[in-house]
DNA sequence: GCGAACCATATTGTGCACAATCTTGCGCAT
DNA sequence: ATGCGCAAGATTGTGCACAATATGGTTCGC
């Protein structure tokens, strides 16, 4: 009587079910309705497949028309957006995909190690039979990514790699953190696309597949410190991409690739 | 040439200056207007004094009235504020003060812990220049703290406490961990009035002395240490707050804490 | 007397129209 | 030819009016 108001749900997003945990990696920032938090969705897709690069004008009519709602329904959704430092509004000036800056993207690092050590940590040091639950789910999702890499799917490579992160957060079952690296996902997703030039190092999936080996085994050490250096990669990578041009002629000239439809 | 437009701002603020980093205490949501910013402030400052309760219901018109703004702008507020999880908006009901679950806590206390400990151990391992500024600042504080315990300004005391973490957090100079711990302090102050009886306990100002010691002795361990138990014991009394009456009668009979004015 | 449906009121939700602001392109003077 | 000013168009910002929904009390039927 006094339940929540969810009886059976669960089973409706084709791949990704069986694991409660999971559940939480669904985007539903409170506030909006369904309509709302469905293109909410669509553009955090976009901008984590790289199809919404940095810097892009979102001109609020034509968000409206693409996605069928009116003008103040988008105008919240971007509000959102804003909060989530995923999108930048300028007043009287509009919206833009936003573009982080070096200090942020520092920032942002230091907040995803900090995190994600955490969640490895926990991960592999839970009980034997539900850190074998969570193993072969991760394991699956690194199928998938070998699955993409091999249909020379690019789009689908980036996004699964952003979200084996995620997953891992998930399963770990803290909500808070996971919906802070959500964040700090889709920033770095931004600040990759806008500052990085030879993406090819975003994730590799051997180190992946290598972290789960170490979460299987339950090794704590060995597990933290390939994450640690996983994420140190793709750090120095991204860093040395923009080292020197923050704020300079090089981000201003960068701006040119805005360009609507 | 190309640096940025703001050339000569700092030391307005009052008491609080001279300290750069300290900069980004300052509650600045983007997308809103400086008057909206105004409002949030306001609101975020009741919250923290325990003069807005968990569960009361917030009536767009009244805060319209009472801030002098329009109904429109009070709702672009209170979505920003349930992005935050500070205000819980339900559809067609309205928007109340939002009263932290049991397990929300948890979550919210292990990214606390988390991200507190990293800002502590930057703290004590900075340049013994740096840090004996840092020091002086935080000791400059907990002065304040005492005065308004000796001045039995209880209001004044809650808020000052908060604050402690967080100026250390600002200190840390990572503005991302800054905002992550401002969310979750609001949340935990919700969840402290909401659930705490007694909350005579709310930070020992002891503790914040001893902790500020082995920061200024750069002791990483024992600050380490010293924090730790500094947030478990809130933690505890918390959690012990809230046994057994999440989602049961107790928390529903709860909800009669209303009454607008 | 009890319960259920109904209506009046209060509150939130949404679309629209217009105001404010910025951008762009043109023309004019130097 | 170059730079300045101005006006037209495009885009964002805001208030208002009305629709949709929830709430609480009342009345009617059993």
């Amino acid at each position: 009587m006094a339940e929540n108001a969810k009886p059976k749900r669960r089973r409706s997003a084709g791949a990704v079910v069986e694991e409660p945990a999971l559940a939480g990696l669904e985007l539903r920032p409170p506030g909006l309705t369904p309509v709302e938090q469905e293109a909410y969705r669509k553009l955090i897709d976009a901008i984590a497949a790289r199809r919404l690069l940095p810097g892009v004008k979102l001109v609020e009519e034509d968000l409206a028309g693409i996605f069928g709602v009116s003008r103040e329904r988008i105008r919240r959704i971007l509000l959102v957006l804003s909060q989530h430092d995923i999108v930048r509004l300028e007043p009287n000036r509009g919206a833009y995909v936003a573009r982080p800056t070096y200090a942020e993207c520092q920032d942002a690092f230091e907040a995803r190690l900090l995190i994600e050590r955490n969640v490895v940590r926990a991960l592999a040091s839970m009980g034997p039979a539900r850190r074998r639950m969570i193993v072969s789910h991760l394991r699956r999702h690194i199928g998938a990514e070998s699955e993409a890499i091999a249909a020379g799917d690019r789009v689908a490579e980036i996004r699964l790699s952003g979200e084996f992160h995620l997953k891992m957060a998930a399963l770990a079952g803290n909500q808070r953190l996971l919906r802070m690296l959500q964040d700090i996902v889709a920033q770095m997703s931004l600040a990759l696309a806008a500052h990085t030039h030879a993406h090819d190092l975003d994730c590799s999936i051997s180190e992946h597949a290598e972290l789960l080996d170490a979460i299987d085994a339950g090794d704590l050490d060995r597990a933290d410190h390939l994450l640690a250096h996983h994420l140190e990669h793709m750090e120095a990578a991204l860093l040395h991409g923009m080292h020197g041009e923050e704020d300079s002629l090089a981000a201003a000239l960068g701006e040119i690739r805005s360009g609507n439809a």
